[in-house]
DNA sequence: ATTGATGTAAATCTTTAGATTGAGAAAATC
DNA sequence: GATTTTCTCAATCTAAAGATTTACATCAAT
């Protein structure tokens, strides 16, 4: 059925010792996955990938000491190509959103039959994301939610589209930070000709200012770029 | 098997007109399902969607006249509560995304089983979204992708962290496009104090003039809003 | 008690930004 | 062919922005 050989690196992290052993016999069961460890700890885990370099960390969410969502970022940042899968008690769309932007592979709950615990380890292995339909809905719903007060924005008229190529060429400048001169240089063309357009830019986007001119281009979509109104 | 009583009201939007007849007979033999229309023109789709309040659109994405895109955006804008399945040739990445994003509640394949495409209206009419798993796939990488950079910027030094509240104060002021008289009447100070902490604000973060500061602002999360690297 | 950080403010000066007017050349549109 | 946009540039002017120095009061920390 799967396409390796060798059995599949397997790290848990869970605050709750019982459940952890619950898991542990579980996955046990399984001929293809080699536990390599189990831990209480954010901290500890943290180390355990690096020493091992587990191919999947199924991950709890509320741990004491250190945030789960905070743990999935840094084992991300070790770029060890380690999946994560999140077993939390909650079906919060925040806590969904948040550990699948942070680069979780996949969301299940701990209400989860086994079956589907083994399902779903074995869909990340296999290289794909894992959200069952109820989570999957939530994640979305959150998701489009946080794009939808954007849209309304630009449900008004956008002013960008009165642009003339040159101008939004001299816009595109403008929102990375270059004054006249930069402009002028990177453009090839007198600072005086800047001015010109710049000022034009301010009549069409009516503003005041290059800082009201940039902040109005990237709310509104300016170069391929959308601001997304999402908590960090 | 299904809560509803009353058949679903569906309406189909494809360029090609062969592909059109296609999906209808698919769809004609489900009892459960009443095709209100069919089209090959996204804007005469928008109307027909004013005109019947059908609960489905399954909607073709490359449209000649209009962008399927935009015509996803212009029904959801309508707030009838329509619910819009995107049926497409392209398993692109991007397109998934922004379909998404925009408010589709499904992406499915033209090369996908018709029992799939039936399945897929179903978990669309109950609520849920649908999104076969290899293209789930794709929209996850591609979300995960756009949040990377952004966490790896924030993995240098954040300049922000050496502002004083109140300097937080001016620069939130400046992000929002006030020039000094502005932010000296809102916080009930001089302007030369405003000068002062603005020039220590552009020490801190090492830039050179305030359009550089609300930029930086802007790209290290200040104000607890993210700007995410995403096309729009 | 002294030090250091912070917030306030003024004075001065240089530089940049922005507004306005006018104008020529090329390209697109009609 | 005439007209309109667009892009280019200059000159001039006012306003705003930015740099620098000095200074004083407060508060927290040592």
């Amino acid at each position: 059925m799967r396409e390796f050989k060798k059995k599949a690196r397997i790290l848990l992290v869970d605050d709750n010792a019982e459940h952890l052993r619950g898991i542990k016999e579980l996955i046990s069961l399984e001929t293809n996955y080699d536990i390599v460890g189990t831990t209480t700890s954010a901290n500890i885990g943290i180390n355990l990938v690096k020493k091992y370099h587990p191919e999947v960390v199924i991950m709890d969410i509320n741990l004491p000491e250190k945030d789960g969502l905070q743990a999935i970022q840094e084992i991300e940042k070790l770029e060890l190509g380690t999946k994560v899968l999140v077993l939390s008690g909650y079906d919060d769309s925040d806590l969904i959103f948040r550990a699948m932007k942070l680069g979780a592979r996949g969301y299940i709950l701990k209400t989860m039959s086994s079956a589907q615990l083994v399902y779903a380890i074995d869909e990340i292995l296999a290289g794909k994301f894992y959200l069952p339909a109820a989570l999957s809905s939530r994640f979305f719903d959150y998701f489009q939610q946080s794009f939808k007060a954007e849209s309304a924005s630009s449900s008004e008229e956008n002013l960008l589209t009165y642009l003339t190529s040159r101008e939004e060429e001299v816009l595109e400048l403008l929102t990375q930070g270059n004054n006249y001169k930069g402009i002028a240089g990177k453009l090839f063309i007198s600072e005086t000709t800047v001015k010109t357009h710049v000022n034009n830019i301010f009549q069409k986007l009516q503003v005041n200012d290059r800082t009201q001119a940039v902040l109005y281009a990237l709310n509104n979509g300016f170069g391929r770029k959308v601001r997304a109104k999402i908590s960090a």
